[in-house]
DNA sequence: TTGTAAGCGTTATCAA
DNA sequence: TTGATAACGCTTACAA
């Protein structure tokens, strides 16, 4: 589109010679005199000659591209994990195509869609809530269409996964509230659609259960949207009216724990004296809120390294998919702050 | 790359007829018969038919992605323009291309570099703060390259810009403090190589001398990095060993704003009766700590919306952009909360 | 209404 | 050591 951006045809007419002399020079092939790449590159530098991707992708069918599908930007966890994607895929060369599905299904579709038509080489995709059914990735991976999923993966066959041990995560942060003496915890839930939430709950339970704890089922109440003000509200309803009071809260992220954080305070209610709070995700704020947030700590900026080492790797032919039968999970680690310490 | 990607030539060969009556009745150009645009769309449609945008762009010269320039993903103030910048891109079918800077200049000049080469139509640039020659920019800019700049802008030729209205912004949280009874205000300063730095201590400076209120140099302090341990740290000093002792904040940013109220804190100086505080950004977190934050908001959706649409316009022709002579500067809002009010 | 052919910028193959 | 040519997938004069 550039006035005058040179290309490889300009170079060889300057020089009367032929393009793939050019090309050839331009790439120290062996076969090419020293003089004529010598030529060839003082040519290219006045020029200012920069090769043509498109043109190079359109030749090799690779675009050194990769597509990123993720539910928000405005997030401290998947922000950390585009920053590891970034940081990796610029690192081996490979461009960063960005979008958001804002949660919906349709927008999902189509922006895999659109990557598609820009011949992407792979796919990271952390799937939308409204997501329920993952034909869309199944068909690519019957075509052996490079995809890793993270943080939310679907349980289809052939899927590459790198995830966090949410369980594990929430079967610590439950234990540690056991450990602080509370009994009476409840559960903020998370979108029943995702895995993530449902393991967060699992790890819940297992460690009431393993610690003989009574569980109190109205005590695990859904928060679909994971906002602060939906934590607030069922926070305040549950305090309000819940047939059974409890004496601390375990919130499947951070926001919704700030919620309740808020109603507590509202309604006049000491944390962690009262009632102990857990957050999950271990966004900044947390140390700087008053009391400070006890959370999990997800490895972001590593899932999205890893998750991108993965594809880059599929990509190139270094790792057969088929030698991947597991998820790869990482650690999570229980940052204990005040709001959950008696 | 995918093996069985269908072209317009499969289309042609399976209907025996050529590819480019495929293309015309895949557009429903006039002058095609309607039997033979059921036909081919009926095929394309069996053979999974995707458009080649590679392939398109080559012949177009016209990539439809643009490249973002970004200083840091993790970070609420950029995310949330990338959010905008994404929003806009996509409903009008552009691809977003993202690199993230890390605040190095090498870093800025290579991602230019790759995006060139990639054919992007045009960029978004919110540059680096170690960034402070431009002829990078200059360069293209002559060559007509369209550009927009957001947040971080240069003073060069020919660039276009949207930004905030960061005097106001300093101007308005000064004044507050003011009104507020807080008289010796000291103010946390940006990086110096870049203007919003300079436009919010402007802002913060001219507030004082219209209210007639003293200026203190000594309560004027670097604090470049923007990080609330840098907060932390200047406020300490400042508050043990200044020649001045404060009565308020005035922080250049969130992040700096939560390590002086930390500080405070860890000096058992009660904010705001001792001293007030007031950041700039209002980050998520604001409204969460305690005290809560009062704080300058940036619409950065908006100018992320806004910066896309100019941009889209200029590389569309809708727009000239030697039409736009001056800045685009949006509003600030200040966002009063405890951390400032007696 | 449809087909032919050239071209976007590169590079791989074959020939010289 | 270099050159001519074809091809990647698509669009678009121009011709039929």
């Amino acid at each position: 589109m550039k006035i005058g951006q040179a290309t490889i045809k300009d170079i060889a007419r300057e020089l009367n010679i032929s393009s793939s002399t050019v090309s050839r020079a331009l790439k120290d092939y062996p076969g090419i005199s020293d003089e004529t790449k010598r030529k060839v590159k003082e040519v290219a530098e006045k020029l200012n000659y920069r090769p043509n991707a498109i043109a190079l992708s359109l030749r090799k069918s690779r675009s050194f591209t990769i597509g990123v599908i993720i539910p928000e930007v405005v997030h401290f966890f998947f922000s950390t994990v585009i920053s590891g994607i970034e940081e990796v895929a610029s690192s081996r060369g490979y461009n960063v195509i960005l979008s958001q599905t804002n949660e919906s299904f349709a927008r999902e579709k189509s922006s895999i869609d659109t990557m598609l038509s820009n011949q992407i080489d792979g796919f990271l995709v952390s799937f939308s809530k409204e997501t329920t059914e993952f034909d869309h990735f199944s068909k690519l991976l019957d075509q052996s269409y490079p995809i890793v999923f993270f943080d939310r993966v679907p349980n289809i066959p052939n899927a590459i996964s790198v995830m966090v041990d949410d369980y594990q995560g929430a079967y610590k942060a439950t234990s540690h509230l056991i450990s602080q003496g509370y009994t009476k915890i409840s559960h903020l839930v998370g979108p029943p659609t995702l895995a993530i939430s449902r393991e967060r709950e699992r790890g819940y339970r297992d460690s009431l259960a393993n610690h003989g704890i009574q569980i109190y089922p109205e005590l695990i109440i859904e928060c679909a949207y994971g906002t602060s003000d939906e934590g607030f509200k069922v926070t305040e309803a549950l305090l309000k009216n819940g047939k059974t009071f409890p004496d601390a809260i375990f919130a499947n992220n951070d926001m919704a724990a700030v919620g309740a954080m808020l109603a507590c305070r509202s309604m006049g209610i000491k944390v962690p004296d009262d009632i102990g709070i857990v957050g999950f995700s271990n966004w900044q704020f947390c140390s700087m809120i008053e009391p400070s947030l006890t959370s999990v700590s997800q490895p972001g900026f590593k899932i999205g390294e890893t998750a991108t080492q993965m594809l880059l790797d599929m990509i190139e032919k270094k790792l057969d998919p088929d030698s991947i039968t597991a998820p790869i999970v990482l650690e999570t680690e229980l940052l204990v702050r005040k709001s959950s310490v008696k």
